[in-house]
DNA sequence: TGCACAATATTGATCTGTCAAGTATTGTCT
DNA sequence: AGACAATACTTGACAGATCAATATTGTGCA
């Protein structure tokens, strides 16, 4: 009786398995709409967002990799995207040549104010009709709480 | 203020992040486990494993592509690798000469059987210490029940 | 029977993101 | 100062997955 997983299917696994089923299938649908009708992938959403909340609509990239979790390259890809599609604009910081930061341009707040109220729509019907109030806010918390520190040692 | 994703975050959204955020960390953890020690990707895994607990140990390339959540053509080309590592064979179906079986081969068995414990003790790192039995619980029927029926038609 | 249509699988073009390596700049320690 | 590490970002090569188009087989029905 060597095979763990099959043998034991714990709550851990049933966990892990449906946050894989959910993940696949939610992107899937959010991302459809967005790209459908907006344009966006829902990276490009996201960072368009989280620039539209930092101080004076800009960061570094290194703020961004923490906040969309993508590695240095895939943010330098995706911001070349958007900078080609005039979302976003690369501005040197004078006082450590080393960082660009990106910036938001009114086109991009443009784009990201029209596609924020779809988005919003498009989380909603996942969640409506399933769960009820009470029980989204301690789904909110747990995944909160899983994903807060998260990187374990890998041994 | 016409912005409704920043200026409501709704316990919604607090969800969907969560979720986003967790499964990129978690999925990069077991990942890079996977295919650090067993040359196996996620979706590798999941195929292997889904035919060990098939009937004959074989399934169709659609009914793979509901279980693990990857497009027709997605499923075909991970089978191809797999096929090239040994670890599944195509077998043509007698009854339907449409479909062509995928079946776990006595190498792929193996290999699936050496890579479980290991993927079992790295998602189980991801849990512990941060969720007792009971939250667990709770978070797995959650997860289960968003995932369950998934594709609200997208209007 | 024959014909329209659905289901299964594959292929070519393409996209998105990763990894490993490389450049440039800044910080620290002696 | 000068050496060395750390930080910020970029680039080339490539993996993994998608989409749209296609071939082939099965099904239902006039």
């Amino acid at each position: 009786m060597t095979n763990a997983v099959s043998s034991r299917p714990s709550a851990t696994l049933a966990a892990w398995v449906g946050l894989l089923r959910l993940h696949a299938g939610a992107t899937r649908h959010v991302s459809a709409k967005l790209v459908g009708e907006h344009g966006l992938t829902l990276n490009d959403f996201e960072v368009l967002l989280h620039l539209s909340r930092a101080e004076e609509a800009r960061l570094r990239r290194v703020d961004l990799v923490d906040r969309v979790l993508l590695t240095p390259s895939g943010i330098t890809r995706l911001l070349d995207g958007l900078e080609e599609a005039g979302f976003v604009e690369r501005l040197e910081c004078p006082s450590d040549r080393r960082v660009v930061w990106a910036v938001l341009t009114p086109a991009g707040r443009e784009r990201l104010d029209g596609a924020s109220e779809s988005h919003a729509a498009a989380v909603h019907t996942l969640f409506e009709g399933r769960l009820d109030a009470e029980e989204l806010a301690t789904l909110a918390a747990l995944l909160e709480r899983l994903s807060s520190a998260d990187a374990p040692s890998c041994e």
